[in-house]
Formats: structure tokens, C-alpha cells, sequence
DNA sequence: AATGAATGAGCTTTCATTCAT
DNA sequence: TATGAATGAAAGCTCATTCAT
């Protein structure tokens, strides 16, 4: 606590002063914008002085990718580690974790999620961006139409297309979430669950239904 | 071609100028992407001088906004139109055209995406893109609500929440468009138009099928 | 009445225009300051078309020099049709007719002190408007000096230096305008009349008195 | 002349750096007038760069404000000090010595007096300078009037008015001052103060004689 | 002669980056 | 390592001037 606010600021490992400045991108982004966002904003909301952020990343440019690759790998490590987990006794089970993870508390956080699509505006025009942004989507994509497909051939589902299916639910994961973003009165995190639950839930009635509980905390 | 060099300073009707520079607007952010907008990008993409731009419009945060205001009125014009018109013989065929008209041609136009998404990222820390954004998306939702609610009692479909479909088809809807947008070599405007359509399908089986092929031109 | 409201403009006389111009000048500098003044002002005060002032004057600098030399002119050709008149009885008469005329309501106009004074701060910086305000200030200071010299002889005032009380009396003048101007609170035009008149019926006590009142209307 | 080439970027205490400003600004606008002065011109004239005066004024305004506060403190202060100090013999002491210091060649600086009467022309305009102007005034014009007061008391003049020879005064100091910028031949330091000199003489001429020297430097 | 849309140089301001400390 | 004053390129905006009508 004392040593917190420390003035005769000690060096310290290079990890985490570079985590401290991705973290406090992250807020800056989801306080001001990406537009609003500045070394200056970046540097005051981490309480360290200017200079530092070009010290720790070549520029302004490769900390935000930085901060971008953080999210993003969080994001893809938690939902390819559920994907490719062996602990769930069905693959019912894993739809079920796939669709909790999705909606828990820590993947919608309005930071994260301010962060995203701030990128995604982007992406389109900044090479590094779009390299990050779109090794993740396709990764998520695979990852969650190898499971659909697997729950395919489980259920015997006629004329479902894995592709499409997974097309489609991240898809409608990417359009809730924006919600949850920008009119979050309208749409909350319950409610955004049970909208993508109704789409599973009609595409593979035999593993998941409608009124399935979420067991996030 | 001989034309576009024409240096003459030919004054032209107000609006007509407007409309140029919106259209200016539109192209360079499909371009450049919002942060790589400027004056310069705009005038020089409309063919005309600096000054230009702040003579029709007091600013370029109001050039911005007029352009995706623009954007917004056209879309929701054009989809409101069709879900008051009373020239459609069925509520399912009404649906189709509500279907057909998200995946035309000239709404995933690639400009007119871009610009979409452009402003989302930012409308969070704008208050007069917000109020665009907003007003617009509410609109949207409300008017697809009421059709769904329409086909709901029409089909009796039991259990089926008007609301929760309206949220679930414009989320996937941006989420498709987002996919036209950022990845256009994996997701094509048919496979985005299918995947809604599956949507549509399955939640409304008495009025449209799966396979149901699209009108657009 | 009727006419003044035509929208078509007819052609007028030059000179007729230049002096419109010329007045709106004078009325923008005084409601907005000369760094405010621009064409738009300007012609927008003249309720004439933009590109006007630019065929009646060669260039802005013109139009504002021609502004300063007016005023200029106006005051001076007062003055000098005063000190050079034979119509007074006595010197004394005119020495009173000098102070009243420059604290004539006309003379003391808050639009024309605006603009002399304008012109002063930039006076030294711009050669056209150093030209116009040196020789109008030599010719006035002259005036009066010889005013003050025949005084001075008449009035046998021994010790008195014409000279040196001609550059007292219009310093104190642009002083006192300057307040009528700034301050018109603290320093109205009676009060800066009588300011003045003192200062000459110390340096002439046998042709001035300081109770002597002004004929002004 | 070696040093001033210095290109070393030497960070200096942010008090003397904005002093440095404050200067280069009161140099360019003797130099170039007010309307004259660009941040390019201020900047140049201090040899720094040009983002530095947005650094430590936040805008041009803020600078020019500074500029004028300083002028004018520097004024008042002075004069304030006079006024105020009891180490004079006696009042014609000190009436000698608000004389003397009102030409000094610290207050008639070429530089200061052309901040001075630039801002003037601009203050009626300026909510900022006017307050600046029109508090140093009231100040310097109070002050004045309380000395004339106890000189009155002290010589006994009848039907001297203290507020009317604070007026005279003051505006006899300002075009004298105005003269001294403008028509720097014709009216120089000594003359101005002989004129100046003669105004109060004639008012207390017990305390003060029209051949009283300057001590000045 | 008169109009006002169009031009573009020049202004203030911002901000990623540098570097003496 | 860490600092933050200093830099200067690039941005948005203003406005005197031009010119097709």
C-alpha cells in the first residue's frame, strides 16, 4: 500500500511495466475511444511519465497491437482450451461451457469489448491489426465448427452445415456483443446469452435447450 | 477520364455539393478507414479544393455525421418502406423481402459497411454519432419486432419472443455484415444471406424455407 | 422603403458604393474590432455581396486604408475649415469653437473613435495607415500650434511654447478619446470636455475660462 | 552570437521558459504588431520550436493574455510602490518621482508601450485583455487621483478637482506615450516629459516648477 | 456592375517521438 | 531504467481573393 505510491519510482521487470501499459491501453481505449486515445492518455491512466510508453514498444502502433494480441489471446487461450479440454463427460457439456464462456463476466467486460471493436474499425487499414484480428476469428471459427460438426455427427443432425452453423454463431456472438457494447439497456448479458442459447438450441435440440441455466458466477 | 482533369470552377447547387462531399466521405473512409480520413482525403477523393469542405459544412465532425446519417437514412428508409408497404401479398413474403433487402447489393455495399463500422467504434465517445447510431438502430429493431410479432400470431408459433428474434437477427445481421466486411473471401454475400436465412427458417418454419433463393439482382 | 428591399440590385454609382463599403467598414471595426473585421463582416454589414468589396477596391488593405483616410479627412477638414475660418470675432472664439468641435458629438462618435484607434496599434506596421495617420496628425498639430502661437501673441503669455502646448493639447485629446472609448463609464463626454478646457484655460487664462460651457446640441 | 545557434535542446524550469515567451511575444509584436504575431513569429523570436508555446500557454489567447498581464503588472507595480512608499521627504518629492518614473526609459520602452497600445485597440473585443486593461486603469487612475488629493490638502488649491486632474493626467500620460511610439521624431522622451511636466505645475505649482529636472538614468 | 461558390495559402493546435538529464 | 520538456510534421479551420455566371 505504502510502497504503491512510491515517487522514487524503482525499475522494474520489463513484463510488467509492458502489461501495466497494455492494461492501462485497454482503459484508455474503453474511456476515450481509440480515436481519443493518446500516449499521453495512455501514460497518465498507467500514472507513469510519457516517455516510457516508446521506451517499452518501438511506437504507439505496436503497443496498441500489443494491447490488441493481449485481448485477443485471452480471449482464443480460454476458448480453445474449453474446445480442446478432455474434462466434460459430453460434448452437450462442452456446448454448454463454450456458450457460459462466451457470456461470463470476463470475456463481456465493457473494457475488453470497447477494445475489440475499436479494432475492428480499423483492422481493415492497418496491416499488424489486421494480421491479429483475423488469425483469431479464424481460429475461433475452426475451433467451434470442429465441435459443431463432432455434435453433428453425434446427433445425427440432417442438413446441418458445420461451416454455417459456425458461421453463424460467431456471427451472432460478434453482433450481441456489440449490443452489450453500445446499448447495453437494451440488451444485458442475460439476455444476450439466451438469444445465442435459442440459436443452439434450435440448431442441435437433442444436446442443448432453451432454458439452460447459465453457471457463470 | 478527360472529364475528371477538368480544372474549371464551376459552381454547383448546394446540395448537390453536399451530396459530393458525403460521397467523398463514404469512399475515403472505405479507403483510409475513419482515423485516416482527413480533410485532405475527402477533398481530394471529391476532386476539389481544401476550403471546400468547411464552406458546406460548419466542421468535419458535421461532414462526418452528415455521412453517416446519410448512410443510416438510407438504410432505414429503405427497410421501412418495405415493412409498411402493403403491395406484399403475404407476411411471408413481406419476410423475404426484409431478407433479401439486408443481403442486396446495395446495402453490404463495401463503402457503405465500412462506414457503418467506422462509426461504431466510435459513437460510444461521439454524442452525435450516439444519437445517429442509436435512433437509427432502435428504429430497425422496433420495426423488425413488430413484423416477427406479425408472423408470431400469423403462424402461432408457440413460445417464439418476438423481441428475443428481433435482438438475435440485427445481431447477426451486424455480425454478417461485419464478416462481409473484414473477411469477404471466407463469407460471401450468398453464404451470409443463407446463414440468415437458416435463422429465419428455423425459427419461422411455416413461412420461409431454408433454401429459398434470393431476387436480388 | 419599398425599394430598399429590392433584390435586385441595381448598379449604382462608384462612388456611391465606396462610400457604402466604406461605412460598413467603419461600422464592422466598431462592433467587431479591426482583427475581427474581415470581408464577410464587412459586407455582410453593407447587406452587398461578398466578392463587391474586391471590385470597388483593389484589395482589403485598400478598402480599410480608404476607411482610415475618411475618417481621417472628416475630422481634418473640420478642423482645418475652423482654424482657417475668418467668421470668428475673436481668437478666443475660435479656441472655444476648437474645443467644442472636438468634443463634438460627431467628432467623439464611438464608431469613428473605434476605428482611429484600430488603426493606431497597427499603424506602424503597415505603411499605407502610417502615411495617412502621420501627415493628418502633422497638419492637425501644425493647426493648432499656429492657433496657439497667434494666442500666445495676442495674449502676451510670456514663458508659453506654442509648440510644446499644441503637443499637450492633442496628446490630451487622444488620451481623453481614448477613455470616452474604453471607459465610457468612468469618462463621459462633458466631463472629458471640461478635462480639456481646463488644460486650456491654464495655458490661456485671459481667453479661456473654465466654466465656459459648450454650445454643442 | 556563437551561443544563440546553440541547437541543443536544453529543458529549462517552465517559469523562465514562459518568461522567455513572454518576451519573445512583447519583441514580435514591437516587431511585426499584433496582428502580426503568429506563434511562428513568437517562436521564432525565442529561437524554440513552435509547439513549445502550446505547451506551457494552452493557446495563442493565453499567451497574449500573459504578455499583457506582465507589461501591465510590471507597470502598476512599479507605480503602486511609488505611490504607497513613505521614504519620500516630502509630497513634491514624490510627485517628482511619479513623474520621472512615468518616462523613465524602463516604462517608455519601445516594446512595452507597443504591447501596450496593440492591446488597446483589440481589448473592447476581448473579454480577457479588457479585464487586464480596464483593472490596471482603474488601479494606476486611483491611485493618482489619492496623490493629487493630499497635494491638494497639503498646497490649499481652490477649486482644484483631484478626480478631474487624475483624469487629465492619466489621458495626457497616454497620448503622450502614444506619441512616443508613433512619431518617435517629432515628440521624443525629454519633450513628452517637459509637456507632462508642464501640466502638473500648472496645477500645483507650489509643489512642482515647469524646469524641474529628470534624475532619470 | 454584381454575385457568391470555389480556391489555397497560412494560421493555430495536437501529439508521437526524441533525448539531456 | 525512467523522466518530461522539447520538437516539428501534420491536422483542421479561416478568409482574402478569384471568376464563371
Amino acid at each position: 500500500m505504502a510502497a504503491s505510491k512510491d515517487k522514487l519510482r524503482r525499475a522494474l521487470p520489463k513484463e510488467v511495466r509492458k502489461q501495466q501499459l497494455i492494461d492501462a491501453t485497454s482503459r484508455s481505449i474503453a474511456k476515450n475511444g481509440l480515436s481519443g486515445t493518446t500516449m499521453a492518455t495512455i501514460t497518465r491512466e498507467a500514472e507513469l511519465s510519457m516517455g516510457i510508453a516508446n521506451l517499452h514498444f518501438k511506437s504507439k502502433d505496436m503497443l496498441l497491437s500489443a494491447t490488441l494480441a493481449h485481448i485477443t489471446d485471452e480471449y482464443n487461450s480460454g476458448q480453445s482450451g474449453l474446445l480442446s479440454s478432455t474434462e466434460y463427460s459430453s460434448l452437450a457439456d462442452k456446448l454448454k461451457a463454450l456458450l457460459d464462456f462466451n457470456f461470463s463476466a470476463k470475456v463481456t467486460q465493457k473494457n475488453k469489448l470497447a477494445v475489440w471493436f475499436a479494432f475492428w474499425g480499423e483492422a481493415k487499414f492497418r496491416p499488424t491489426y489486421k494480421r491479429i484480428c483475423s488469425t483469431s476469428d479464424a481460429m475461433a471459427e475452426k475451433a467451434i465448427g470442429d465441435l459443431f460438426q463432432q455434435i453433428i455427427d453425434e446427433g445425427r443432425y440432417k442438413e446441418a452445415d458445420a461451416e454455417l452453423l459456425a458461421i453463424g454463431y460467431t456471427a451472432l456472438l460478434d453482433g450481441l456483443w456489440l449490443d452489450l457494447l453500445v446499448t447495453p439497456r437494451t440488451v444485458n448479458r442475460e439476455k444476450a446469452r439466451k438469444v445465442a442459447c435459442h440459436y443452439l438450441a434450435s440448431a442441435f435440440p437433442k444436446h442443448i435447450k432453451v432454458d439452460v441455466t447459465s453457471h457463470d458466477k
